[in-house]
DNA sequence: GCAAGGTC
């Protein structure tokens, strides 16, 4: 293949113009489709795409990159309802890049003699090219062409058995940017006009069908984390000895029930400092390798393991792959078909620094390389893998990227792990029981390759039944659960991973967005809400409970599907949704109350009544105190919980509420509402919540 | 100025 632009590249007509979703897949297709004769590269400006050149007929190969056009709006009222597809490069300051190809479609494509869609084969893919077509040529002289991996094969067959147009992919991909278009212009609008009406300032406030349940879940997690008041357990941590070895050993499946309960129990093994072995067992547990990674799982691990935001992981993932270091990253993806070449690429890869791993791998499978498959799945790509190129320069953070995918990727190819697992089961003179825990690694396996998973080691003695454990120490410990509930960039993306909404490619961008809006806020290591947060969450509420749900998702892929299935027409959904936002938009825009609470919340008003915790909008009255709905509910919980809290730690209501107001593991409205108890030197029994 | 979805 010539490298450079020849006279080729100018003369050819009536060819065949196939239209890829990017710049890769073009060049894959090439060179899977150059063996039908003589195959050029040729660019125009900086566009690669391709030219093949048989006997009978002529092939352009024509990369696009991504969607060249998109609905825009031509005013700017509310409620709108005009849809208009322009060029994204005419409105869209983010997508200029996108004029060369689309200049380049709009040079080349009215000359062909016939055309192909092979962009990836969803919705999308099938509006990308059909816009493409319709604009520059002529989709009545269109095929489509679907492949689910870009190998040759693949490729080959996918060219000689050609599909008609899809045009209900088309109108389904049509329904879901008009609808999402519908709903997020509009309300976000609403917010505005609602602010505007009210202070007659303007910000930049949104809704979206993706950022607004996203939203409502980080509120639900950040209200449940601050209202976190756990039942607290005594526990009595005994240092055990047995041939000369310490270990920790606690009581099993059970605790004192108050601290008198707990002290004597103390005093009783210090006098008998003995623990007879009643059981001990061992068992041996195998772990399978992880699969390769999808995009998700690379988030996850890597925000694990080096605090790295999804948002940023993605980007360094987008580069290796345009620096054709690793596969295409926005899959979800966890398998490795046999298509893609293991062999090639573990040899590659021996050439950089992972000589020795790959020794090792080599001779622990004898070369037979059979990767794990994980579950999940993509129509259009395989998980992420390394490709064997040597990188030019990587360090930093790239490399930690770049690492972490290698290793993954050689991991899959490994055994099994085996962790040595040890269960001892002890009793005192009085025939309580404790227990012990032991955990080995036994056989490395994967581990090897991917040692970020290395579990926690904790040897405990063999011991046989009726060995005498020796006593050491015993400390007595009150033990408040830490809450399991996060709210943090990993655990939204996670959250919208499990409901399903959002892409690959959009879910780190759709967190970032809620930062960027400040809605969310960092807080040292924490995200917390703002108000502007929780007002913009309870008017997009008012105006529509299936926007703050993951249902309204559901709806549209029904819809959608209707559509593909040529049930309904695109124009009878999309007009269904422009009637009824007509309608909500109309209405609420007469709510006053959406834009005095959004006022309020950034400090532009002030509310009728503030908490005296903490300033925010109060509609409770206690005694002669204002509260807001939270220090309020806070207020109730401790109520609820103080007199086992007396139970449990045998001690005053104010000594508890000190102990509430000061414990780093405990809620901060429940912190801050206990300060606010002892500081007024309030009741809380003769109070009523 | 607003969405979500492609991709440089
Ligand atoms: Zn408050």
């Amino acid at each position: 293949m010539s490298k450079n632009t020849s006279r080729n590249c100018y003369s050819y007509k009536d060819f065949i113009a196939l239209i890829a979703e990017k710049p890769k897949a073009a060049e894959k297709i090439a060179l899977a489709l150059g063996s039908y004769g003589k195959l050029e590269k040729c660019r125009y400006y900086k566009v690669p795409y391709y030219v093949i050149r048989s006997d009978g007929r002529t092939i352009l190969i024509l990369p696009s990159a991504g969607h060249l056009f998109g609905p825009s709006t031509t005013g700017r009222g509310v409620p709108i309802v005009k849809i208009v597809w322009k060029p994204l490069w005419e409105f869209d300051k983010a997508a200029y890049y996108t004029k060369t190809y689309y200049m380049m479609m709009s040079s080349i494509l009215p000359n062909a003699g016939s055309y192909i869609n092979a962009c990836d084969f969803d919705i999308e893919g099938s509006v990308i090219g059909y816009k493409i077509i319709e604009s520059f040529g002529d989709v009545k002289k269109a095929k489509r062409m679907k492949y689910s991996t870009l190998t040759k094969n693949d490729i080959i067959d996918a060219f000689n058995k050609l599909s008609p147009l899809d045009l209900e992919n088309v109108n389904a991909g049509y329904a879901r940017h008009e609808l999402d278009w519908l709903w997020g212009i509009n309300v976000s609008r609403l917010l505005m006009k609602s602010f505007k009406n009210e202070t007659n300032k303007s910000i930049s406030l949104s809704a979206g069908r993706v950022q607004s349940p996203t939203l409502a879940e980080a509120i639900r997690r950040w209200i449940e984390i601050n209202l976190y008041l756990p039942k607290p357990f005594l526990s009595i941590l005994i240092l055990g000895e047995y041939d000369g070895k310490r270990f920790l050993i606690t009581p099993k499946n059970w605790s004192p029930k108050t601290i008198s309960e707990a002290k004597e129990i103390k005093k009783f093994l210090e006098k008998n400092p003995v623990l007879n072995v009643d059981d001990y067992q061992e068992s041996k547990e195998k772990v399978p390798p992880p699969p390769a990674f999808n995009l998700g799982d690379l988030q996850k691990e890597s925000s694990r393991i080096y605090g790295f935001s999804p948002f940023k992981t993605q980007s360094i993932a987008e580069e290796l792959y345009l620096e054709t270091l690793i596969s295409y990253p926005r899959t979800n993806s966890q398998k490795l078909p046999k298509t893609i070449n293991y062999k090639q690429i573990i040899n590659d890869l021996s050439k950089q620094s992972y000589k020795n791993l790959i020794d090792t791998l080599l001779k622990e499978t004898q070369g037979k390389l059979n990767p794990v498959q994980g579950r999940e799945d993509d129509p259009a790509h395989p998980a992420i893998y390394p490709t064997g190129e040597v990188p030019k320069k990587i360090y930093g953070d790239y490399l930690k990227i770049y690492d972490l995918i290698v290793r993954r990727f050689l991991s899959a190819f490994s055994k099994e792990a085996i962790l040595g697992k040890s269960y001892v089961t002890l009793s005192d003179n009085e025939n309580r029981k404790y227990k012990a825990e032991g955990l080995v690694v036994m056989e490395e396996g994967w581990l090897k390759y991917y040692t970020f998973s290395y579990p926690k080691i904790n040897e405990i003695p063999v011991l046989r039944k009726n060995d005498k454990v020796k006593i050491i120490k015993v400390d007595l410990k009150t033990i408040w659960p830490k809450i399991n509930v996060s709210l943090s960039r990993t655990s939204l993306l996670r959250w919208m991973e499990r409901v399903n909404i959002g892409t690959e490619a959009t879910r780190a961008r759709i967190i970032e967005l809620l930062y960027k809006r400040k809605y969310l806020i960092n807080k040292g290591r924490n995200t917390e809400i703002t108000n502007l947060g929780y007002a913009v969450y309870k008017a997009i509420e008012l105006v529509s409970k299936e926007l703050i749900s993951p249902e309204l998702t559901r709806n549209f892929e029904e819809k959608l599907d209707l559509i593909s299935k040529g049930k309904y027409t695109k124009d009878e959904i999309v007009n269904e949704a422009k009637e009824f936002l007509t309608k909500i938009i109309k209405e609420k825009l007469n709510d006053k109350s959406i834009g005095k609470s959004l006022a309020i919340a950034l400090g532009i008003e002030k509310p009728e009544e503030m908490c005296y915790i903490c300033k925010r909008e109060a509609k409770h009255k206690v005694l002669n105190y204002s509260l807001c709905d939270f220090h309020f509910m806070a207020l109730s919980k401790i109520k609820e919980n103080i007199a086992d809290l007396v139970n449990i730690l045998e001690d005053n209501d104010v000594n508890i509420l000190k102990e509430l107001s000061e414990n780093k593991s405990i809620g901060l409205w429940i912190r801050e509402t206990s300060k606010f108890l002892i500081n007024n030197d309030i009741k809380i029994q003769n109070l009523k919540v």
